[in-house]
DNA sequence: CGACTAGTTGAGGCCAGTCAATGTTGGTGG
DNA sequence: CCACCAACATTGACTGGCCTCAACTAGTCG
């Protein structure tokens, strides 16, 4: 289970910071849309320069979160939606026994807060997984000005979409895979997002936990350690702690068939 | 399995309709959101009788679909959302083994198809679990419209994130509860979506069949069946085929507990 | 160095899946 | 209207995949 952290926004917005808590002088960071690395895979993608510009001007807050500090909790008022410039987050539902149950993990050039949209308030908690830096985008100034630029209202509905795809695809995964399956189909979804960002998709390192992964695949931190075992003594991966190797990953897409 | 069914919609673009397919003459149906029954639950809830008007205005087509006939199919391209006026749909995924998982169950007032927002084509189909009318909201018009009506463009806003929590929800679902659990939270639904429309929320009829049931609760439908069995032995509900009285609806609130 | 967290591995049990037989319901055509 | 058939539903016996509980290791931090 997850142990007490800060919400740096909130802390911003209600009280003094903590002594510890290094806010970062405004004017060490203030990136524009043009010159992100992600601005291909972001809200920005396929904008022209004025159009970016006009985005540059919304974006609020370059936000600096260190590992385990949340963006937002369940039940903060719905203010911004953020995009995520570095590092890796996860959201996640909390039951009212307490458990957590994670809904995605988010990295660069994705779009978190976007269920809460409709609603004033957040439903879940969103937490960086190492120290990550996102753009707050007010939403009010957001959806104001995808009104008068179509391809920013376009993109922003393709995100919504994707979330509501998303969440579609892990009911498949969750309703009908073998453990087996799950975990193949996280580690090749994980893989081509680091592809899609320019990292490679062979190695890379877990920013979660085995409990982590196991919330959000519906399973057990136990399952998801024998299973990396398990792909590992087929030579499917190497695993290292967090560190993994895919040593054949159209081995791995053929565990999962036909079957998603 | 479901076996194969006609959508109404694509016959009606490029195809002649078939020689059984009555098509309703237009005039027959010209309803106005300020005289349905689902006004209040759906788009127009909360819009003053202009904006309702207007809202009419872009509304295409009324619609009969009849049982086991679809609103769209995965791949159909993606013009228009539809809402329910009357009957039940469901929408599934299709595995690429041929396999079919329910994504979700829709009544009167609800908006299916916004999935495929911000896509050019849909991801499932929708089918009728029964004859149905629905409306016809051809998007460009509806998000244009949305753009100069604020309490539209809420409200659509709304239902997106309606379906962004939903995914999560059933996540939840699907991720952390065992099988009685799953059925519990099912019926509850219902029952609640039941009373929300007027109707008794104590005993209804089952518009989806036992495996239905189980695709969308991420289980088999032997299972669902012995849940039945078993709630009914208990004393928590009474089951006749598809006909369900909940006699003790608390009491299955708390095999819930607090776990979701 | 000890306390703590994260991860691995084993033994055993249970929940839900599989396979199969039987009962029930509802739609269709004679 | 009834008989028939196919689809839907129930129930039982058995199996197995994943969970639970537990012991142990490795790495980290004060």
């Amino acid at each position: 289970m997850i142990g007490p952290t800060t919400s740096i926004l909130a802390s911003q917005r209600c009280a003094p910071a903590p002594a510890l808590q290094r806010v970062i002088p405004f004017r060490e960071l203030k990136p524009h849309c043009a010159s992100c690395g992600m601005r291909d895979l972001c809200l920005p993608a396929g904008l022209g320069s004025d159009e970016m510009r006009q985005l540059d001007q919304i974006v609020s807050n370059h936000v600096h979160v260190k590992r385990r500090d949340s963006l937002f909790r369940s039940g903060d008022p719905f203010t911004s939606l953020y995009a995520i410039r570095l590092g890796t987050f996860k959201s996640l539902l909390l039951t009212q026994d307490g458990r957590e149950q994670v809904m995605g993990y988010h990295m660069g050039g994705e779009i978190v807060g976007i269920d809460a949209i409709g609603n004033h308030h957040h439903a879940g908690d969103v937490i960086a997984l190492e120290d990550s830096e996102v753009c707050v985008l007010p939403f009010a100034k957001l959806d104001q000005l995808a009104r008068e630029v179509p391809s920013l209202h376009n993109n922003l509905l393709r995100f919504i979409s994707r979330n509501v795809c998303h969440g579609h695809e892990m009911m498949l995964l969750l309703g009908s895979l073998r453990a087996e399956e799950r975990l193949a189909v996280f580690l090749l979804d994980l893989a081509d997002r680091y592809r899609t960002r320019g990292y490679s998709s062979h190695e890379f390192v877990l920013r979660m936990s085995r409990e982590e992964i196991a919330s959000y695949l519906g399973m057990k931190l136990e399952t998801v350690s024998r299973l990396f075992s398990h792909l590992q003594a087929e030579g499917l991966l190497q695993v290292q702690g967090r560190t993994i190797k895919l040593l054949d990953s159209s081995g791995l897409g053929r565990l999962i068939g036909q079957r998603c």
